[in-house]
DNA sequence: CTCCATCGAGACGCTAGCGTATCGATAAAT
DNA sequence: ATTTATCGATACGCTAGCGTCTCGATGGAG
């Protein structure tokens, strides 16, 4: 019983840390400069510390980025297209301005040769898509859209030309984007 | 006059051999091992002779990737949804066991911290959209799409859904997506 | 208040890539 | 056949990160 479970102590503090200056070391160098070196420095941690928690500079990286997630919150106001746009209103704005496309980019790079990376990437873009999965479920749950919709092709549909704009073709997002988005792929669906 | 001006020389056979062999090596360890001695190394040539032609790593990833594109033959059979799906299904192909996915991975990356880079990627995105979005353009001119259809916009949902999936969601790409992808997006257009 | 697990700092020998310089070898041009 | 630019190889000193280790400091638990 030295540990009281809910206590933070000082070695979550001094984790915590490491696991932000991780996020911004990778975000401002890439994978090149993802060194435990940097990190430890960036953090003003000490490399023992790091070897501590973490055996490989790619599991510093998983823990990294499993603990940058933030679920966006559920919505559902019975409006489908409105609520679809809102929704990736928010993707257009997460990747505009925020370190989350570069840190995109670096982690993609990384899990091309890292199956532990992969797997977590895989999981993370999971968790990103499911309030946009939900969303169009409930729609085909009270029949706004056919019952033998694609529901994950679609999130597909929608989704990836965000993505693929800023990260590939590396053009701007109109702020009209979304609206226009939603409207090339929701009449195709043929709900009612 | 000392030189024919279409002559090759020894000197294009080196540059050649080095800049396939930076492609290999920036696939098989991504940025990170994008050394100018791996590539020597793998290159069977000088440290040396790399300088002598590339100021720097970058330099030589911008010559190594201008040199790896190939465009895609313009087709136009006069069946739009045919052909576009003919299309998409070499995306596809390029996608599933060639080096092309990890290499756009990895200069992806790259492209994030290097504005010179970034402006390749671009151009050669540029490129690779050009026989879709000019079968897209003739469609318009026959009157087979409206003439106020976003040609680009269209081209971003039809490819992006494929990066987006081997990329980012790490799924497989089912030979029936192709069509799915067009079946979804070209409705919409209320062409006639 | 005392204890002690964890901390930050940094030394250690090692490897690898950096960019430059200097070789003889070699192949294209005269 | 001779010239000459380019080649591959390799040595050089330098820097940076590796992973391990030993310190004295410090803050939370009992």
């Amino acid at each position: 019983m030295t540990t009281t479970g809910a206590a933070v102590g000082r070695g979550q503090h001094a984790r915590r840390r490491v696991l932000s200056a991780a996020l911004e070391v990778l975000t401002e160098v890439g994978m090149p400069g993802f060194t435990m070196e940097s990190v430890a420095r960036r953090a003003g941690a000490s490399k023992a510390t790091l070897y501590r928690h973490w055996s490989s500079p790619s599991a510093l990286l998983v823990d990294a980025m499993d603990a940058e997630f933030r679920p966006s919150p559920d919505l559902d106001t019975g409006d489908l297209r409105a609520d679809l746009v809102t929704l990736l209103t928010g993707l257009a704005t997460g990747l505009t301005g925020s370190r989350f496309p570069t840190l995109m980019a670096a982690f993609t790079d990384a899990a091309e040769r890292d199956p532990t990376l992969a797997d977590l990437h895989a999981e993370l873009t999971r968790r990103r898509r499911e309030p946009l999965l939900r969303l169009l479920a409930t729609a085909v749950g009270r029949g706004e859209l056919p019952a033998d919709t694609d529901t994950e092709l679609v999130v597909d549909l929608l989704a990836a030309p965000f993505f693929y704009r800023r990260l590939i073709a590396h053009h701007a997002i109109p702020s009209a984007m979304p609206g226009a988005v939603v409207d090339h792929v929701l009449p195709s669906l043929g709900g009612g």
